[in-house]
DNA sequence: TAAAAAAGAGCTTTATAATGCACTTTGAAG
DNA sequence: CTTCAAAGTGCATTATAAAGCTCTTTTTTA
């Protein structure tokens, strides 16, 4: 999963969920400059950023091998 | 997904490989210094540090829905 | 379309991630 | 044990994420 993805899943989970770029600064903990920068592409938040923002709007953020590994 | 685990999902991998800290920061471009501290426990990686360390491991970093809905 | 709300951008400061270098600690193999 | 490789730490510097404030642009809605 890309940066854009992520950034996608965070805006649709947050439109899903009309929640405002500001209310969901306010619940997570993040400052609004930094959300707004993320979601618009500019920014590389930090991992604690991210999962702040991911656990207010019910999201897991996920490692898993990557092995899409075909049949023959 | 916390912290911690995904450390350990990164330990796991690299040591699955058989990669020492030192090849895994060569290959991913992260510099040793910042591997060692991640994968101490004492880092806040940027999600760019992080996917570069994914790549090179053939690791996926994926955003998803948390909601285990139980049935009644 | 006018007004209001939400999102994005410029500028600045502060905190801290990223990095390199040298050194210490740990662990495995002999 | 002793050696050697890998992992972890202290310190310092540089780059940049986080943040707030203000203003502009875009989108929504009445």
């Amino acid at each position: 999963m890309h940066f854009e993805e992520i950034i996608k899943i965070i805006k649709d989970r947050r439109d899903t969920l009309q929640v405002t770029q500001e209310t969901l600064a306010e619940l997570s903990g993040v400052g609004l400059r930094t959300l707004k920068q993320f979601e618009s592409g500019k920014g590389n938040p930090t991992l604690l950023t991210l999962s702040k923002l991911a656990d207010v709007l019910g999201l897991e953020i996920t490692l898993q091998v990557k092995n899409i590994k075909p049949f023959k």
